[in-house]
DNA sequence: GCCGTTTTCGGCCCGACTGTTTTCAGTCG
């Protein structure tokens, strides 16, 4: 929802500007929060804030107040916010990228802008050549040198880097300090361990007898490029991909605690923390202490928590269930009865997949054999139509031949359930590229959109909700077409089209592919309370990419997916029925 | 600016690290 991530981006802003104002640090995070929460909702904002109840819509979320309501009630009635109109005629919008460089907060660039007419990144590069950065209060010699190289860093920088290519770096790392002598546990957290889709930096932490050795082993492990800090308990490098690694080494008695910390989400430690301080306990990265008032941190006067050793035991202790990472990001967790979640090991079935028919690297047979050495007992092949030409899509003809030849292949195969399908595209004014009696001849259709995905979000939806609603269609594939980092892809409103998938008992797609991880979770999230199907798909086009898997199952998660709500957990005989059924 | 199982006012998570100063401010997660 496009509005939604505009609003969030003026209250990101408002808060940046707040900061720099000197404002009251709390409603600069109240502001933060809006944002987060616009963007982490599937209702389209704009809509709800033209109902008649709309104030009281709005405030009954979590977090929003009367003040903020307001501003989004301005905003989709005029275009803007008077607030945010009025600071950016104080500050220098410019300022806002200048917060952006690490190491730099609101009241260093404040200092700059009031003493060294600092309003911009290029007026803060010349400050920096003339010389006046130096000569301000608290900078010395190390803070300038240290702008000069966050500034480099991120000239070059990509920004976040991808869930998949993070996680083999990340897990390469993990498997490298593990066996080093001494060393306890070893795993990495942060959003990387939440599952994210993109990854700011790369959090290990680890436990040893001997913190000079892994120290030293990380610090000079194959790949990396520059050693930002090496201390007794915290290391940070650059790696060759231009990647962030923090090792952070901890207590091994208190490994649980500092997992818990380090995983975040910064706002899910907060909610912890509010909680534990309701309880008469106190909350932190060395343990669940009894809250005494004394300000001196409880672990340095000896104080015994009362839980630290595991996740569990503190979640325990808080009275709450076990929240699996996914879920902690402050998205009313705590509060709700957690499911059980689905996991890797529940898949059992292949629903799109690419041969050399269309623009795969797999024979039909390669790609059966895969599926099976994979414990699936079905394998879908779902080839391109005709219409995605670049990618050697299939007409007619080729398509019932490519049919015969499957049926043929899977002759081989006694105990795998092979599909003959087809990835089909959503043309541009939601009808397929295939007529029904072809459709028909299919034993499951993915109907996916592949072109035109700037398309404006009305025609988006309407295109995408007749896809759904067709009767022929069993999936909708990588619903958005997003690609992470680079292409934006369509904004349908979701909710229009859970509801269409849920009417007409289609499932939609997590496209596991790490690129595209569409649905994404908040979309996901949605779905599910609907009681929508969902699948997870891989989109394999080579064998690495059933790897990817993983990355689909963990979107799966932070959308609260249930093995019962996915199709791809089903035995044989539910999902064959279900297909069936389904066109009937 | 938001919120209320002691509150409609007065709080709002917690600690480490860095770099600058001689006891701590600012930033980060």
């Amino acid at each position: 929802m496009s509005v939604n991530t505009d609003l969030a981006h003026i209250f990101d802003e408002i808060a940046a500007l707040l900061t720099l104002t000197g404002a009251n640090p709390f409603r600069a995070q109240a502001n933060e929060r809006a944002a987060r929460i616009l963007r982490d909702m599937t209702d389209d904002v704009a809509t709800l804030s033209i109902a008649d109840d709309a104030k009281k819509q709005l405030t009954a979320l979590d977090g929003i107040g009367g003040g903020t309501a307001d501003k989004i009630i301005e905003f989709i009635n005029t275009g803007k916010i008077a607030e945010h109109e009025e600071l950016l005629e104080v500050v220098p919008g410019g300022l806002l990228d200048v917060l952006q460089i690490p190491g730099l907060g609101p009241k260093t660039v404040k200092v700059m802008w009031d003493k060294a007419d600092v309003t911009s990144v290029d007026t803060l590069k010349e400050a920096l050549a003339a010389g006046t950065i130096e000569k301000l209060p608290r900078m010395g010699a190390k803070t300038v040198q240290n702008i000069r190289d966050a500034l480099e860093f991120q000239a070059k920088s990509s920004g976040r880097a991808r869930l998949g290519v993070a996680m083999p770096i990340a897990q390469r790392i993990v498997e490298h300090l593990t066996n080093v002598k001494g060393v306890q546990q070893c795993q990495f957290a942060g959003s990387l361990r939440r599952g994210r889709e993109t990854i700011g930096d790369i959090d290990i932490l680890a436990s040893t007898t001997k913190p000079k050795d892994i120290a030293e082993a990380f610090t000079t492990m194959a790949g990396v490029d520059k050693i930002l800090a090496a201390g007794e308990t915290k290391c940070s490098v650059r790696i060759d991909e231009g990647i962030q690694v923090d090792l952070r080494v901890v207590d091994d008695k208190a490994f649980g605690a500092a997992l818990l910390y380090f995983t975040g989400s910064k706002e899910h430690n907060v909610r912890l923390r509010e909680r534990a301080i309701k309880q008469k306990l106190r909350l932190n990265e060395y343990g669940l202490f009894p809250n005494d008032d004394d300000d001196t941190p409880p672990q340095s006067r000896g104080v015994k928590p009362v839980a630290c050793k595991t996740e569990a035991d503190i979640y325990a202790k808080l009275d709450l269930q076990y929240i699996p990472p996914e879920l902690r990001e402050d998205r009313g967790e705590l509060d709700a009865d957690i499911p059980r979640l689905v996991e890797v090991d529940d898949i059992k079935a292949e629903l799109h997949a690419h041969t050399t028919a269309s623009d795969g690297k797999f024979t039909i047979e390669e790609l059966i054999t895969e599926a099976q050495s994979r414990g699936y007992h079905t394998i879908a092949i779902t080839d391109h139509s005709k219409s995605s030409a670049q990618a050697n899509g299939l007409d007619e003809k080729r398509l019932r031949a490519h049919i015969q030849a499957i049926r043929t292949a899977a002759k081989q195969f006694k105990t795998m359930n092979v599909l003959c399908g087809s990835e089909v595209d959503i043309r541009v004014d939601g009808t397929l590229d295939y007529d029904d009696k072809m459709l028909g001849e299919l034993d499951i259709v993915v109907a996916s959109p592949h072109a035109s995905l700037a398309q404006e979000p009305k025609k988006a939806t309407t295109r995408l909700v007749a896809a759904v609603s067709h009767p022929m269609v069993h999936v909708l594939g990588h619903p958005t077409g997003r690609l992470i980092n680079s292409r934006e892809g369509l904004s349908p409103d979701m909710n229009a089209i859970i509801a269409a998938a849920v009417e007409h008992d289609t499932a939609l797609e997590i496209n596991a592919n790490f690129m595209r991880l569409d649905l994404r979770d908040t979309h996901v999230r949605a779905a599910v309370e609907a009681g929508c199907k969902i699948a997870i798909n891989t989109d394999a086009h080579a064998a690495a990419h059933i790897d990817f898997l993983r990355y689909g199952v963990l979107t799966g998660r932070r959308g609260w997916l249930t093995p019962e709500l996915c199709i791809n957990t089903w035995s044989k005989a539910k999902l064959a029925t279900w297909l069936k059924l389904k066109r009937q």
